[in-house]
DNA sequence: ATTTGTTGTTAAGGTGCTGTTAAGATTTTT
DNA sequence: AAAAATCTTAACAGCACCTTAACAACAAAT
């Protein structure tokens, strides 16, 4: 009986493009949440060996993944446990398969904009960091405390790394359309910029200007 | 009927701490979620005037608080199209106190866990505290005093602590959508935030402003 | 080597942004 | 109802930043 229901959440999740791999014990099932660190948890309160709530605080130990309990149980209870040791879903039988997969969506959903919190975006070659969600230029650790427009040069040549942006690409970029030949402005902000995160702005070892062109960023580490 | 229903909720809700103010209508409800920004939603689905769908797809364009849906509707479509409008959560009456509230802890779970620090109430870096639960912020093991709208700032940067949040985006967070340009508000709420916290305000040390951007807490102890 | 054009550097003026203070309006508390 | 606290708005001061200009250093070409 229990062994239907699972294959029945297995199925539905499946059939909707989701990778399924299926624990038969509370044992297998933590072993395999470790091992395996999937996105998402259905949990089945029903099963043999272990209390699934002891699962949840398990995991709970160490990490914040999404869990949907499944249970045959509708006391309130149950579901209130459940929920305060960390349940993100609770869900009782018999439930839809539209239902289950709207809320797994809303469980994958919440991740996601966690996840966009969590970690940002960067730029790394060698000492050199640039934070795109920090705003934030970093040499050896240290912030360089850049300006708005030099961030934006900065940004700008890193996201073109290893390919020289020619000063009116980066004028037309940052400056608008009709900031055509006034390349001075450039010039200065990139000696600010030098200044700032080059160990010598005399020797650059971070961005090249390419004589006659423009500037150049060092490719990132792979 | 309908005002039993929302009088039991808020009854349970203020019982458990909670503060609460109370929409009877579809426009009535969407202008006091936008004037008050409140933490969490608990919506009725059956307004008088507008449909509760289009309330979500509303307060979606704008901020993702948590919204709970409650209705007496148990049709999987109805259930479907709330969540994946982007509505958190689905109870359907009748439905128990507990219950209610175990997946209000959730959805506010959700929220705390959004940020940074996974899993924990407080926010600490250096003598800074942020308790999310005693909505108080300690220096030194100092209580500042902070007000409502002060403590809301914090939280929220202590939130993201280590990026930059724009001006606009913590208006629109705290102050509702059609707050833009403002930033009057915004500059005075900071300068008592660090008359409170800061030893120096003038050199602060917790929260500093990224100029022509916005502002940043420091990250937190690891 | 001189010339010419390009790039880097520094300084100064003006602008806009941020911090600060104070006063009135509004809400909450006593 | 009075008093206190908080929220909001406005005015202003200070400062960082942007921009421009003048000049120095450098590279390429004659």
């Amino acid at each position: 009986m229990k062994k239907s229901i699972s294959g029945f959440i297995k199925t539905i999740l499946t059939g909707n493009g989701y990778d399924v791999i299926l624990a038969h014990t509370g044992a297998e099932a933590f072993s395999m949440i470790s091992s395996h660190c999937p996105d998402l948890v259905v949990l089945d309160l029903g099963l043999p060996d272990v209390d699934g709530i002891s699962i949840i605080e398990a995991v709970r130990q160490w990490t914040q993944l999404p869990i949907i309990v499944v249970s045959a149980r509708t006391l309130e209870r149950d579901k209130v446990e459940a929920l305060d040791k960390g349940a993100d879903d609770y869900i009782t039988k018999p439930f839809s398969a539209a239902e289950l997969l709207a809320r797994v969506r809303v469980a994958i959903r919440h991740t996601r904009t966690a996840g966009i919190m969590a970690s940002s975006r960067k730029f790394i070659s060698g000492d050199l960091t640039v934070d795109y969600d920090k705003h934030m230029v970093t040499v050896g650790g240290e912030n360089c405390r850049l300006t708005q427009n030099e961030f934006k040069i900065v940004a700008l040549l890193s996201r073109c790394a290893g390919k020289v942006l020619t000063y009116d690409f980066i004028l037309k970029e940052l400056w608008g359309p009709q900031s055509h030949g006034s390349n001075q402005i450039l010039r200065v902000n990139m000696a600010n910029i030098r200044r700032k995160i080059e160990k010598n702005p005399a020797d650059p070892k971070y961005i090249f200007t390419e004589v006659g062109v423009g500037y150049r960023m060092i490719e990132p580490d792979s």
